[in-house]
RNA sequence: GCGCAAGUGGCGGAACUGGCAGACGCGCCAGGUUUAGGUCCUGGUUCCUUCGGGUGUGCGGGUUCGAGUCCCGCCUUGCGCACCA
């Protein structure tokens, strides 16, 4: 029998989660009242004069190997800020539930030969059961799971909103801006009552029903079209461009991707480019995640221009410049390999005058070098383009164009360097104020006319992409000469409009969102098409479409290489279920369609999860919204940081995760959650208010001398002569690394065997106080114990380990253990609103210590505080040693310590004397002392006295803890 | 190549607007408790030192009475972008 059975061991610590964990859920501790909606409880509202505050973590992915020591670091963050704002009085709103569709389930499910929604479903009863584990304060009403057909009957609906929509780019907004999404039955009634004529002046209700719909079709949100994707054969799917990595390949499985023509449904994010990326300023964003959403965006403004071509009539080449200012110094032009205009420029026979021996690639003829080059191009992928460096290639078309500003002839040439995806896919080439150019204009023997005059000292080898005065620019109408950038380009765009050769234009690097997928485990499209191919939604009381259960859910994959293969749906195989007979509510009747076999990609169902954890079990609406505007909705003042005059868009107040979903769910939901906003069904205007982007935790991993990965469990740690560390695996010597915690580096740590080893308020506090949320910090199980002692002191300072009686006192606290309470109480409340859970940690600790030192038990206001301001952290040892302290109520509602202001500063401080800088000695002063007084009392110590035997060049009197003396 | 972060003891990390560098924790050392080990408790722990002090926040300069903090130039690491016209 142990000496001291009441001492705070993992078990123990077990024992009291578990039964507080139990208690919680009997109780519904954690479950927010809604002020409408099915669950409408205004009077629970009322009881929380703090305000509202809506809690977010990233819509974790129940993965097949379970939880990792990495995954709870952002959920106990958030936990600990979650239930510091309710001792704040708040009505806080903090769940979470599961993002289970997608690939890796599905390929996990191929690879086991179990059905996805089996293998899903067990990993989400594990992880949910690890989570439990971890006390974390959610609403257990609202842990919805994507693949419930009740939730992605909203997914469905929300899809057949952006389907059933156009973007109105004149209408004007309720904060001011013009364009906006409207609904399409709006465009119709524009066309049926003539204020927007049809194309061929036609009326409305002289179309053909294929008339009508193709014109409607080229304006939806959510469109059909012919376009070049990125195909994956090893995955059997199409994929977005924000889901290929910079390699070329795919970022879930890493198969290769090859460009292929298809036709594919499209989401229309590009209509809302101007606005996702004006209203980062509206938002309170790390900048690095801003930028890079600026960048994926690539807002350029510049100038579209039209080059009249020698041969044919009329067409002419249009490019797209950003320096329509350096139009003078254009001296050839390039187009993409894949420029539809090729052809048309290639002439018949043989090359023509003026064609210099380097443009022609060696071959006989325009034609012959032309395809070739293509042929070439084509057979390399974007990856292998880029690979040959920053060599520029290319051949001459053999055509000519004319610079529309001084009619000089240019050549007109093929080369890879210009990207059929960007702009228009043709440049005119300005050597002279672009380095790319240059470099081509070098390799080609091209001329050269600088435009912009380079400052002094510039290479004369190199173009200038700087600012500078306008040269050689100057035509019979026009001058830009001796004119900056800016006002050149705004000069000269203004002679192209006039004249009709060209306007000002802006374009982007964002692409149109490659929205299905040639895969099973997904939402199916609620939309099914008619005898005439033409596309229609399900009507909304049909939803939910329903994912049927087919015996073969395996995708079509093929070798990752055979970049010719085609897509093939698994849905497609269930010819019963493809093919239906509905009735589409348009008054003829039930009719038999085709379905769509696609089903959405992964980020349909979290690009809105957080709305539907307002009010999950609304069935009339996708959240009520009253619940909406009362959790999301603008707040009067716009985030730190936001431009004068901004407005608060509203949205999720503390939103918190991993950055690698910086730009793919990030920038969807933003998509989203404007479409629903612009359509009404939403107050808020952006999702994340504040998002903060945590770090991770990294584990230490080992190579064997072959660089293979070995179990980091089973590696032994040394210490050699010079106390250094050494490691070895199986007797052979390791090296250690740090890196992401998971299979591949064999470096699983799993908080099961945290909870058993120190039990999970222990865990929560290790991970809490390693350092700053937003850094990625190396884990050390064996560093965890000092956590555990810190929990063990605090439970000895209230219970006897050898009784199990209360060791608290009720005798006052002595002054001196006052002023560190209340100086502790301000520390820590500043720290948890800021999230700097270390530091308050580091505070906690040492009020704890100090607490464990005093004679004669702790006095219980100082116990009591120190428990309920550890709550937030270590929620369980908290309730339990609150109970014992004789309450009867949980403490998750009781209010957080305030400090006394009068408290915090001390009757005396020590002061500092420094000479010269160097600290030399030290004084008790009071603390409201005089700096005339203090300059007096320095000046008269020894050591001073010594030092400024010379005399006294200057004393620098910083009242009351510093004192700087300056000999002369 | 361009852009952005960050470099502080053996380790993770503290340090508000320039004002006592190294809070708190791990590890390590010493002492106490214990038959012993472990636990727990107390103290110590930048480096050098002739024990007066000197030195010290990636490196080199600068501003200042005073610099981890501000400025200039480098180095290293991490992240993002990378022919985007």
């Amino acid at each position: 029998m142990s000496e001291t059975p009441y001492r705070y061991t993992a078990e123990l610590a077990g024992q009291i989660e578990v039964a507080w964990q139990d208690r919680w859920e009997e109780q519904g501790t954690f479950r927010a009242p809604n002020p409408a909606g099915p669950w409408a409880d205004p009077a629970g509202v009322a009881e929380h004069p703090g305000g509202h505050l809506l809690v977010l973590d990233m819509f974790p992915y129940p993965s097949g190997a379970g939880l990792h020591v990495g995954h709870p670091l952002g959920y106990i963050a958030t936990d600990v800020y979650a239930r510091y704002n309710r001792m704040l009085g708040r009505n806080v709103l903090h769940c979470l539930g599961y993002d289970a569709f997608g690939l890796p389930a599905e390929q996990y499910a191929v690879q086991t030969g179990q059905h996805p929604r089996k293998t899903t479903e067990e990993n989400i009863t594990i992880m949910a059961r690890q989570l439990r584990r971890l006390g974390l304060g959610h609403d257990d009403r609202r842990a919805i799971r994507t693949i419930d057909p009740d939730y992605y009957r909203w997914t469905q609906w929300i899809f057949l909103q952006i389907f059933d929509s156009w973007y109105d780019p004149e209408a004007e907004r309720a904060d001011g801006g013009t364009g906006r999404a409207r609904p399409i039955a709006e465009l119709v009634e524009e066309y049926r009552g003539g204020a927007r004529p049809t194309p061929d002046g036609r009326a409305w209700d002289d179309l053909s029903h294929t008339e009508r719909a193709a014109l409607l079709d080229a304006r939806r949100l959510v469109q059909s079209v012919e376009a070049e994707v990125n195909w994956c054969p090893g995955l059997g799917t199409v994929l977005a461009n924000e889901e290929v990595t910079n390699e070329g390949r795919s970022d879930r499985g890493n198969y290769p991707v090859f460009k292929r023509n298809l036709r594919q449904w499209v989401m229309r994010i590009t209509e809302y480019a101007d606005r996702l990326a004006d209203d980062l300023d509206r938002v309170e964003w790390p900048e690095k995640v801003k930028t890079m959403q600026r960048n994926w965006i690539g807002r350029s403004q510049g100038a579209r221009v039209t080059f009249a071509v020698d041969a044919g009539e009329g067409a002419g080449i249009e490019v797209f410049t950003t320096r329509p200012d350096t139009l003078f110094g254009a001296t050839f032009m390039v187009l993409a390999p894949e420029h539809p205009l090729v052809e048309t420029l290639v002439p018949e026979g043989g090359w023509p005058e003026g064609t210099k021996d380097a443009w022609t690639g060696g071959a006989a003829t325009p034609a012959e070098a032309v395809a070739g080059y293509r042929a070439a191009a084509a057979a390399k992928t974007d990856a292998e383009r880029q690979d040959e460096g920053k060599a520029k290639t290319g051949v001459f078309t053999g055509g000519w164009a004319v610079n529309p500003v001084n009619g000089a002839r240019v050549p007109v040439f093929v080369a890879d360097y210009v990207l059929m995806g960007y702009g228009t896919g043709a440049i005119m080439a300005v050597p002279a104020q672009d380095e790319r150019d240059w470099d081509f204009a070098a390799a080609y023997a091209l001329p050269v006319v600088r435009t912009v005059r380079p400052p002094e000292g510039h290479d004369e080898s190199t173009a200038y992409t700087g600012d500078g005065p306008a040269m050689n620019s100057a035509n019979d109408e026009v001058s830009l000469d001796g004119l900056g950038v800016a006002e050149a380009k705004e000069r000269i765009i203004g002679w192209l409009e006039a004249e009709g050769l060209g306007e000002g234009a802006v374009t982007y690097k964002l692409r149109d969102w490659l929205f299905a997928r040639q895969r099973y485990w997904g939402e199916p499209f609620p939309v099914v098409f008619d005898e005439d191919g033409i596309a229609h939604g399900v009507p909304e009381d049909q939803l939910p479409v329903e994912l049927p259960d087919v015996p073969d859910y395996s995708p079509k994959v093929y070798d990752p290489q055979d970049a010719h293969s085609e897509p093939e749906p698994p849905l497609a195989r269930d010819h019963e279920w493809v093919t239906v007979e509905l009735d589409l509510g348009d008054g003829r009747g039930p009719r038999t369609f085709r379905r769509d076999t696609n089903v959405m990609p992964q980020w349909a169902g979290s690009c809105w999860y957080y709305l539907r954890y307002l009010d999950p079990a609304n069935d009339a609406a996708l959240v009520d919204p009253e619940n909406e505007a009362y959790w999301m909705g603008p707040r009067p003042e716009p985030v730190a940081g936001a431009p004068a005059g901004t407005r608060d868009p509203g949205g999720v107040d503390l939103y918190v995760g991993g950055v690698e979903h910086a730009v793919l769910h990030l920038l969807y939901a933003r998509f989203w959650h404007k479409v629903l906003h612009d359509l009404g069904h939403l107050a808020s205007g952006e999702p994340f208010r504040t998002y903060f982007a945590q770090g991770y935790i990294q584990a230490p991993a080992y190579t064997d001398a072959r660089g293979q990965y070995v179990e980091a469990g089973e590696v032994e740690e040394h210490v050699d002569d010079d106390g250094r560390q050494t490691f070895t695996h199986g007797g052979a010597p390791v090296s250690r690394e740090f890196g992401k915690i998971g299979k591949s580096l064999k470096n699983m740590v799993s908080p099961d065997d945290m909870y058993a080893a120190f039990g999970a308020d222990t865990f929560r506090l290790y991970e809490m106080g390693l350092g700053p949320l937003e850094q990625s910090k190396p884990w050390d199980t064996r560093a965890v114990v000092g956590s555990q002692r810190f929990l063990q002191r605090l439970w000895r300072n209230v219970v006897d380990e050898e009784t199990g009686a209360l060791r608290v006192v009720d005798t006052p606290l002595d002054d001196a253990t006052t002023r560190v309470l209340h100086r502790t109480v301000d520390a820590v409340r500043t720290d948890f609103g800021s999230l700097g859970f270390n530091t308050a940690i580091a505070r906690l600790t040492e009020l704890n210590n100090a607490l464990t030192k005093l004679e004669g038990g702790v006095p219980r206001e100082a116990a009591e505080a120190l428990v309920l301001m550890v709550a937030p952290l270590a929620p369980h040892i908290a309730e339990e040693l609150w109970a014992r302290l004789g309450h009867d109520r949980s403490l998750v509602y009781q209010p957080f310590p305030v400090a006394d202001p009068g408290l915090l500063v001390d009757d005396t401080v020590t002061c500092v004397v420094q000479i010269k800088g160097k600290v030399r000695d030290r004084i008790e002063v009071p603390s409201d002392i005089a700096e005339d007084a203090l300059r007096e009392l320095a000046l008269a110590r020894p050591k001073v006295q010594e030092a400024t035997a010379g005399g006294v060049r200057t004393v620098i009197v910083r009242a009351p803890g510093l004192v700087n003396v300056v000999p002369a």
